[in-house]
DNA sequence: CGGGCGGCCTGGAGGC
DNA sequence: TGCCTCCAGGCCGCCC
């Protein structure tokens, strides 16, 4: 489901909701998620514990309970967050349920599982083996087009496998991938090694306009994702490839085309994208 | 060692 | 209506 915006947004929706909310009570209902969720570990550290932040490293949200504990969570692909009262009706893959202190409650959502809920001492949270080794944020100054270029030098990878790569930045997905690089004019497939300082720089910019306008617009809405209170994101309506195989550009009128790189689905325009 | 790709899961869409 | 195949926004880990 959701790639950096799409987090970001459920992030800035739940800090209204928990900030403040005491975690009274947690029940695992299915543990089989990415990784099995370490119940006990889970209610030692955060029931009892009142919430004080929320952050996010690149698709991971941190929910903090000051210095007693953080719930890292991740979305994988299908996760949310509900926020509700007890009298909502269960949703079906309802995993996780926090019962929070004004009767209220948040529950893990995930159909498919392939999210994750651990529960981490905040010391832990500098060397955790899930966040070591994660790239910089894509919309932070140390993202820049002299680090980009330092790491596509010599590499045959193909530009978009690479800036998907989380060791190189945190959060572009599939979406924005196709989407940054359609901004830039790149072609999907291109060897980053391949490619002109000046043409880095143009993608690094179009990185962070596409994940900044997605963010403002609350995410992108394609299958399934919204933020806790429910909300759809208005960015799919923005898209200019992704998922626009045959369709005609929005700049050259050339249709898009789609093909597959390392099993995922890439669109591009032929023409607009060298 | 860089990097491609299989596998983890379920559900929805579309073809027949 | 039903069955079958394909596809899906992530990411670890295996193996070349």
């Amino acid at each position: 489901m959701p790639e950096l915006p799409e987090v970001e947004t459920v992030r800035r929706g739940l800090i209204p909701l928990l900030l403040g909310r005491t975690i009274e009570r947690i029940v695992i209902r299915d543990s089989r998620l990415r990784y099995p969720v370490a119940k006990r570990r889970l209610q030692a550290l955060l029931s009892g514990r009142k919430i004080t932040a929320i952050k996010r490293r690149g698709k991971y949200l941190l929910i903090s309970c000051g210095s007693h504990g953080i719930l890292l969570a991740h979305l994988g692909m299908t996760g949310r967050f509900q926020f509700c009262t007890p009298r909502t009706a269960q949703a079906s893959h309802t995993h996780a349920i926090f019962y929070l202190s004004g009767r209220k409650e948040l529950r893990f959502v995930d159909p498919r599982r392939f999210g994750m809920l651990e529960a981490i001492h905040p010391e832990e949270v500098a060397k955790h083996s899930l966040l070591v080794d994660l790239g910089p944020e894509p919309l932070s100054p140390q993202f820049d087009g002299t680090l980009l270029s330092s790491v596509c030098h010599n590499r045959k990878r193909p530009i978009k496998n690479l800036i998907m790569d989380a060791k190189v930045v945190v959060g572009v997905g599939n979406i924005y991938a196709s989407e940054a690089l359609h901004w830039a004019g790149i072609h999907p497939h291109r060897a980053a090694g391949r490619l002109s300082h000046a043409r880095i720089e143009t993608l690094v910019d179009a990185i962070k306009n596409v994940l900044g306008r997605a963010i403002s617009v609350g995410g992108t809405t394609l299958r399934d994702f919204s933020d806790p209170n429910e909300e759809a994101g208005y960015f799919a309506i923005e898209l200019a490839v992704y998922d626009r195989e045959g369709q005609p550009c929005h700049t050259c009128a050339r249709v898009i085309k789609r093909s597959i790189q390392g099993n995922r689905s890439t669109f591009y325009c032929p023409a607009c994208q060298r």
